[in-house]
DNA sequence: ACCACTAAATGAATGCCATTCATTTATGAT
DNA sequence: ATCATAAATGAATGGCATTCATTTAGTGGT
């Protein structure tokens, strides 16, 4: 316990209104419960959404976040408990991006397909969540529960067997994050330079697919994977 | 441009040793190069590793990292160029310890599944490195180029088609990195709270595996997606 | 009408962090 | 001998998340 000295402890000393203001910016507002309030986790959520657009996960910062809507770092923590907590916001939100409208009215392995290009799509965009994704429960984030539901609803009409849903689900996901990850990979990151020599195989392999390949190899990658998982997964459907 | 003091600049001030040292603590070195280097990037990287081991990831700062080898913090940057680097050699450490001993000496599959097994459980400690290693340039790294090479081998030779083997090793990688999440994820994670009855298929299908579940949940999904990729993924063969 | 309480803001302070830089000193090469 | 270089130091910078005493404005109770 440090304890040193501590802050505003000075009286008052109020600047009353003498000094003739001139123009004085915006008028910052002054400390107090302002009239109606500006903050609730609604507007942080999409505060945070707009600065990660412009400046990615590295100009997401307290700070960063207050200044854009004009207010104290400090008024943040009045309703998340810690920039974690502003995550978790942002992964829900974006968790009711991902499509699953074709659980119900495609055959199961197409609602699959479609549900799992479109999760990889949106998080590959933001990566740095799926940290904190992988392991949050899911009461703390009410549209991620509702993705489950809705897959987990698919896959039962579709004949899987109960107690395989969940580790059906967490299969492909895991599948699902890897692969997000991927997409944002530099794209010579196979290219072994100078190590040529000592790794033939790898080395050929590379070429091989360099010269074969159209898609791009992150998305060849996830198609090859995921219509393997569709249909060893599909062979524990009774 | 701040450009406010600048340091050092004082004359040398020599404390000439005529102070009686009683017993000054271990003797604190002082500035200037060392009769023997102290420092190399096998010396941080094994350190950087007990420093994980003893205190986690949070606890590995540069600072830290410093003091357990007894030195300053500035000193770590005469051998790495940031604290990014710190963790591609730890990553680079840790895939030697992949086991790929299976490749040319068992059948693909069952080479795939211990190397697949290995590698999620060596990178289920280190989950903090994998959006690191996720992006990384093989050429940065060459124990794990080294581990492509031998799994490379072992699919050619399994009949794998050349231009599907990157492609392959990526699938199967993609899923080993976000399993090793679940590693790591809390045992209720899943449990629903107060959201369960507006969510009654994905409640069920939880409580379901765990009645029927004796594995951990997490090995029982890396298990099932494992065994649907190597079948999916062995239909390729020629 | 008054009063107590509470919600929502401020801004100062804390203790971290990675990284840079001028400086010092020992060593090996010319 | 001289000199460049390698490898250390410690001071300084500018960031970061978070805490806390304080201020103010509404709300609910008597």
């Amino acid at each position: 316990m440090p304890a040193a000295a501590r802050p505003n402890t000075k009286p008052p000393v109020a600047p009353r209104d003498a000094a003739p203001r001139v123009a004085a910016a915006p008028a910052k507002r002054r400390a107090g419960r302002p009239a109606t309030a500006v903050l609730d986790q609604a507007v942080i959520t999409s505060a945070a959404l707009q600065l990660i657009g412009k400046s990615g996960y590295d100009g997401l910062t307290m700070a960063a976040l207050a200044r854009s809507l004009n207010v104290a770092p400090s008024a943040l923590y009045n309703h998340v408990a810690s920039k974690r907590d502003v995550l978790v916001l942002v992964e829900d939100h974006l968790a009711a991006l991902v499509d699953v409208s074709a659980f119900g009215a495609e055959p199961w392995d197409e609602a699959v397909r479609r549900w799992a290009w479109s999760y990889r799509d949106v998080f590959s965009k933001h990566t740095p969540l799926i940290p904190v994704i992988a392991v949050l429960p899911v009461t703390d984030a009410p549209q991620t529960l509702a993705m489950y539901e809705a897959v987990s609803q698919g896959l039962r009409e579709a004949g899987f067997p109960e107690e395989r849903i969940i580790s059906s689900i967490v299969a492909l996901e895991s599948f699902i994050f890897g692969s997000a990850f991927d997409v944002t990979a530099p794209a010579d990151i196979f290219d072994p330079g100078s190590m040529a020599e000592s790794t033939p195989s790898f080395t050929a392999a590379v070429r091989s697919l360099a010269e074969q390949g159209h898609e791009k190899p992150a998305d060849a990658a996830f198609s090859l994977g995921l219509e393997a998982l569709i249909s060893g997964l599909g062979a524990l459907r009774r």
